[in-house]
DNA sequence: CGGCAAACCTGCGAGC
DNA sequence: TGCTCGCAGGTTTGCC
């Protein structure tokens, strides 16, 4: 499910109900994610307050007061939802319970169960294994079309591959990838090192202006993701082509017998999307 | 280092 | 109705 706007999405649903609560219960239910699970989460985390929830590209990070930090990824199909009170009884993929002394339940439910929760502390968690080779996020300072053309520069994978890799910008996946090339008209095919200059400025506005976007829809709803409230987002209504291959293009005015609409291809083993005609 | 397939899991829709 | 197949928002690992 989630790329950076849908983990955003949770981190802004979550926050209402951790930040300056002190968990009073931990309830573990399964053994490993995609790891296997602390075996002193409940115990480490018990009577400590949350300080803050941070977002770093797909990863959520739970600031604790005692200077330890929970680091939590939703896979593919991941979800966080808030209880204020009375949580339903637990369903065969609920698999923790974050419990707050107002009495909220915070549930993190995973059916593949490709997401993680893991432990490390303040002083080192720049140097954790899974972020310390991240890209910079695509919303903060750090990313910019210098920066981005740098990093593709010499490259030779097309351009599609190297955005789904996070280290050379971080937060972005299969749909926003396919929506930020359609919106600077790059083919996903492009060698990356050829996206410099003019193209690495629409390209890194668009990446910007696709994740504001999906942010301000409350990311994307196709199966799994919901906010911490349960509502749905709406992005996917304002898909341009991701999920869309042979319908119109929405940016060409000619005849779809022409164009052939909306191109899929697979690239890395992922589903591309776009637009031959427009996307060079 | 680059690039790709497989692996980790469950669920759903399509087709037979 | 029920089976099989292909596909799904991610990331690591191992092989060439």
């Amino acid at each position: 499910m989630p790329e950076l706007p849908e983990v955003e999405t949770v981190r802004r649903g979550l926050a209402p109900a951790l930040e300056n609560a002190t968990l009073t219960a931990v309830q573990v239910r399964i053994p490993k994610l995609r790891w296997p699970l602390p075996p002193d989460l409940a115990e480490r985390l018990i009577g400590n307050r949350v300080e803050r929830l941070t977002r770093r590209a797909k990863y959520l990070l739970v600031h604790m007061s005692d200077g330890c930090v929970v680091i939590i990824h939703l896979g593919m199909s991941g979800h966080m939802t808030v209880w204020p009170e009375d949580a339903p009884t637990p369903g065969r993929h609920d698999h923790i319970d974050f419990v707050t002394d107002a009495g909220a339940v915070i549930r993190f439910t995973d059916p593949r169960r490709f997401g993680a929760v893991l432990l490390d502390h303040a002083d080192t968690i720049d140097d954790h294994k899974l972020l310390s080779k991240l890209g910079p996020d695509p919303l903060s300072n750090q990313f910019n079309a210098e920066e981005l053309a740098r990093r593709l520069k010499g490259r030779s994978s097309p351009i599609k591959a190297a955005l789904m890799d996070q280290r050379i910008v971080a937060g972005l996946g299969n749909i926003y990838v396919c929506e930020s090339l359609f919106r600077s008209a790059i083919s996903p095919k492009r060698k990356s090192g050829t996206v410099q200059g003019k193209r690495a400025e629409a390209l890194t506005a668009a990446i910007r202006g696709v994740l504001a976007d999906a942010i301000a829809a409350g990311g994307t709803s196709l199966r799994d993701h919901v906010s911490p409230d349960g509502t749905l987002g709406y992005f996917q209504h304002q898909f341009s082509v991701y999920g869309r291959q042979g319908e119109a293009c929405p940016g060409c005015t000619c005849d779809i017998e022409k164009t052939g609409g909306i191109q899929r291809l697979v690239q890395a083993g992922r589903s591309t999307f776009y637009c031959s005609r427009r996307q060079r």
